[in-house]
DNA sequence: TCTATTCCGGACCCA
DNA sequence: GTGGGTCCGGAA
């Protein structure tokens, strides 16, 4: 009934050939036999960060990027040479012929590989994450066909001289803009975007650390000259969503760790000139970048050991692009607050009051900004001083924008995680809110509020919220093939799931089913597929435990076949160590064959509840794919995606499009479990596939 | 001994 | 029971 073929989806990344960008094929076959006996690492104990495969020497004869003696700059036990050549070229000191020269290098290049500097003049391969620090320019190395490292007349010693190959260019971008209005600054800008616009046109790749950052800072600089269709258009790759897919407990590893993992050694950066002004401070050599080109090379032979790679490019690749393009929400509040302040008095009592620091992107602290506005509209606005101090952040918030980090490698399972704020975690229900008022002589005032409410779309455009119904539940009923509850699913969903089931289990007709049966169905369905011991379900219950092992019993008797999944399920991670989701993402648990009873048994939950949630995972990452590229490749529609929570996709669509874009949606081969639930703000329907 | 910062567990929200 | 983020207060 349900299929879970993903090689359907439509992605640039489908014809990923290692083999056209120097991947060869007979190297990749030799290095995947000395990686498989590494394999076994995985489930072996692990002291914490050596659960990737380790790497002997002899694999840093990387295929890729053709050279062939260029393992002797990984010899970091002798000194590194100087490569003063290979600092990167500001395009700005380029003249019309050397422009012009640049862009047709960029015609044919092979690959590129590129990293953001920041202000202080870090960049997006040191580990410490410069978040404080703006971005101040993009470098690039632009990697050309080489094939003559095939000829044996190209010696060693001419490779230690020119790192990279000499044709291969390494430019640097100034994006800062320091005085935009003059013209020669203008002139850079429109360059340095036909730079970037011409290498993301091109069906090459473009590897980055952090990659969607680099994409949404693109976006940001110039996102009057590129669209987020067109960043679409490029093939971006990301060694750091390689490693994680490798190893998804390591959700933050830094570049230095990836290369000291893949290289034995660590790869130190002492050498890097710490001059200001020049060029050469930007901590990025053509030596850096060619070594997160062969990190990522490394990363994909692991992936395809693994069999993770088809996941990787139908999925986590073209994902990064889909974040990057992720439109910032507009709060209401925040925004009726910025019109507020664009009152001359109250913008200097603003300043005034402002003394308490506090985020805006707690929720609770979100609703103290609510609560003030709420005042605001009541209120006059003289009063406004003897109310809450206001934070000076709130300054940077003026546009009214709520924009969140997305995280494609924050969890182990595969979800995609949110933070400032965290999207996913804004209640659903309306919240309570009592406020002590400083005026005095006034009582205390409660306001109710929704915080989901309090999003709203562009005028003209429409909120429309399309998820899964029970994805979880669906694809339990799928693993194990249990026909009870595969029968839930085929009838049309006339009456709530969990009604039925109820009636089901209990053998009541579903007319008399009631509320409290109802909610002891769900909680006994996702009690016993995760392995909730009985004392935890009569917590939730509100019963006594051998009321709640007695629910237990008589679901595992009727539904026999789940408990066989997860019988099994377990089993096949004892003799794996690891278990897998259906479109192959996995997860090591180490502990799964351990002495101890606690971690044991925790390990047998996690496994279970890994195959679960991390196909729900999967299979809506295959949803916002195929909506993504489906809106690209159409002319006409103009989506954009809001927000992710789990199983639920929001969009942005032109009011005009809303037929033709819900349309879309019901093509998807995923469809069985798609549906959607509501459009907010103007329209509300119910669809079912 | 006091103050300031950092860390960690627990509580809450979400799926 | 699993997977997240954020807040808070107490310990270091």
């Amino acid at each position: 009934m349900l299929s879970y073929q993903a090689t359907k989806i439509l992605s640039y990344y489908q014809d990923l050939d290692l083999s056209k960008w120097g991947y060869g094929k007979k190297n990749l076959s030799v290095k995947a036999k000395k990686l498989k006996d590494d394999e076994k690492n995985v489930a072996t104990p692990l002291k914490r960060k050596q659960d990737v495969p380790t790497c002997h020497l002899e694999k840093k004869r990387l295929p890729l990027m053709n050279y062939t003696s260029h393992e002797r700059r990984y010899n970091w036990t002798s000194r590194r040479p100087e490569f003063s050549e290979n600092y990167p070229c500001d395009i700005r000191s380029l003249g019309n012929e050397e422009k012009r020269e640049l862009l047709a290098n960029i015609e044919q290049a092979v690959a590129f590989v590129t990293t953001m500097i920041f202000q202080d003049g870090s960049s997006q391969l040191n580990s410490e994450q410069a978040l404080t620090s703006s971005v101040k320019g993009i470098v690039i190395l632009v990697k050309n066909q080489t094939d003559r490292l095939c000829s044996p007349s190209y010696s060693s010693s001419d490779r230690i001289r020119n790192a990279a190959d000499e044709r291969d260019k390494l430019i640097y971008l100034k994006t800062e803009c320091s005085s935009l209005w003059e013209q020669e600054e203008q002139a850079h800008k429109k360059f340095a975007w036909r730079v970037l616009f011409q290498m993301m046109r091109r069906k090459v790749p473009v590897i980055c650390f952090n990659a969607k950052d680099f994409l949404r800072t693109v976006l940001q600089i110039y996102g009057n000259e590129i669209s987020w269709k067109q960043v679409a258009d490029s093939v971006v790759l990301d060694p750091r969503i390689a490693a994680w897919l490798i190893n998804p407990s390591d959700t933050v590893p830094s570049f230095e760790c990836l290369t000291e993992k893949y290289f034995e050694k660590s790869f130190s950066m002492e050498t890097e000139n710490t001059d200001t002004g020049t060029l050469r401070n930007a901590s990025v050599s053509s030596l850096r970048l060619l070594l997160l080109a062969d990190t990522d090379a490394y990363s994909y032979l692991a992936l395809q050991v693994q069999g993770l790679w088809k996941l990787f490019c139908t999925l986590e690749l073209p994902l990064i692009k889909i974040l990057a393009g992720m439109k910032p929400a507009q709060n209401k509040t925040l925004h009726l607050f910025h019109t507020a302040l664009r009152l001359k008095e109250l913008e200097q009592e603003a300043h005034q009051i402002a003394g308490e620091r506090f985020l805006l992107t707690s929720s609770s602290q979100l609703r103290e900004v609510i609560f003030i506005l709420l005042l605001l509209t009541k209120l006059s606005l003289s009063k406004l001083q003897d109310l809450h101090p206001l934070p000076k952040i709130m300054l940077e918030y003026r546009q009214g924008f709520i924009s969140s980090t997305w995280n494609q490698t924050g969890t182990v399972t595969g979800r995609i995680s949110s933070k400032h704020p965290n999207i996913q975690g804004i209640s659903k229900h309306p919240v309570r809110i009592v406020k002590k008022q400083y005026i005095k002589g006034k009582e205390e005032e409660i306001v109710t509020i929704s915080p989901r409410a309090l999003f709203v779309s562009k005028k003209g455009y429409t909120f429309l919220a399309a998820d899964f119904s029970h994805i979880e539940l669906r694809i339990l009923a799928d693993l194990s093939s249990e026909p009870e509850l595969l029968k839930l699913f085929q009838e049309p969903e006339t009456t709530d799931i969990f009604t039925t089931l109820a009636s089901q289990w209990k053998g009541i007709p579903s007319e008399e089913v009631k509320q409290a049966d109802r909610e002891q169905a769900k909680r006994v369905v996702y009690s016993v597929v995760y392995g909730a011991g009985k004392e935890r379900l009569a917590e939730c219950l509100g019963i006594t435990p051998l009321q709640a092992s007695h629910f237990i019993e008589s679901f595992m008797q009727k539904y026999k076949k789940v408990n066989e999944f997860t019988k099994k399920t377990i089993e096949q991670c004892r003799t794996k160590g690891y278990v897998v989701s259906i479109m192959g993402r996995k997860r090591p648990l180490a502990n799964i064959n351990a002495q101890d009873y606690k971690l044991r048994t925790q390990a047998e939950r996690q496994a279970v509840n890994f195959v679960v949630q991390g196909s729900a995972a999967d299979l809506c990452k295959m949803a916002m794919v195929e909506i993504f590229t489906s809106v690209v490749t159409s002319p006409t529609l103009t989506a954009r995606l809001i927000a992710q929570i789990h199983d639920e996709l929001l969009f942005e669509v032109e009011d005009s499009q809303i037929q033709e874009f819900s349309e879309t949606l019901v093509k998807f081969e995923s469809h069985d479990y798609f549906k959607l639930t509501s459009i907010r703000n103007i329209l509300h329907y119910n669809l079912s596939i």
